[in-house]
DNA sequence: TAAACAATTCAAATATTATTGTATTATTTT
DNA sequence: AAAATAATACAATAATATTTGAATTGTTTA
């Protein structure tokens, strides 16, 4: 992963509003939700949601289908472990980084 | 580690200079590195790299001590390990996270 | 104590991001 | 084909973040 995908991917999570809707896709899973519910979930004007779906589409951390007059958007599990993985590498490097109770993951 | 930690620190890292300063930082280990050295090996104009290092501090990711007249900064390993603890159990959920051979941890 | 050194703080300018309300696109239903 | 539904795109504004150069603070050395 590139330096550059690692900041446009940080940048997409660190902000409140797309947390909040990455996390609802997380917990979603592999069904994942449309604007509607995400919606219902989290209370916003639906412009300001598609803002900031565009902004984690954009960084690759979700992805976007259309079913019908719907779109259902994913959290992109791969592109986040990309993430994950880099920051481990190469953020921890010189120290223990992870303790195993840490990464005994709990999904 | 509450969401605002979360945003904070991720935002701390989601900058082009302050990802770099932070892994100088980490690879510099538990000695750190003065402002000084720094500029030497990013370059840019001293009063930008202040600005990102107290952006750094701020979001906790990074200490601060004086000896005689250089700083000192340390990467804060136990910080970044909450956050990857976070996005680990938070964004990961519903599906294998980190494989065995990511978290091997190349410490 | 004056000069030099290390680094920060401040003010000003620029650039980027977030938010809202309205208009538009795409799809389905009647 | 018109009405209804789901959602995005656009334009304007507000709020934040980044960058630079000059001035300032704290510390050591001559």
């Amino acid at each position: 992963m590139k330096e550059i995908d690692v900041v446009r991917s940080l940048a997409a999570l660190a902000q409140e509003v797309r947390l909040r809707v990455f996390r609802a896709l997380v917990v979603a899973g592999k069904d994942g939700l449309t604007p509607g519910v995400i919606l219902e979930q989290l209370g916003m004007t639906p412009a300001l949601l598609s803002f900031h779906l565009k902004e984690l589409v954009q960084a690759g951390l979700v992805t976007q289908e259309r079913q019908g007059r719907n779109l259902i958007y994913r959290a992109s599990f791969d592109s986040m472990n990309e993430l994950l993985s880099y920051l481990t590498e190469n953020c921890c490097a010189g120290e223990p980084c992870l303790t195993a109770d840490i990464t005994a993951c709990h999904c």
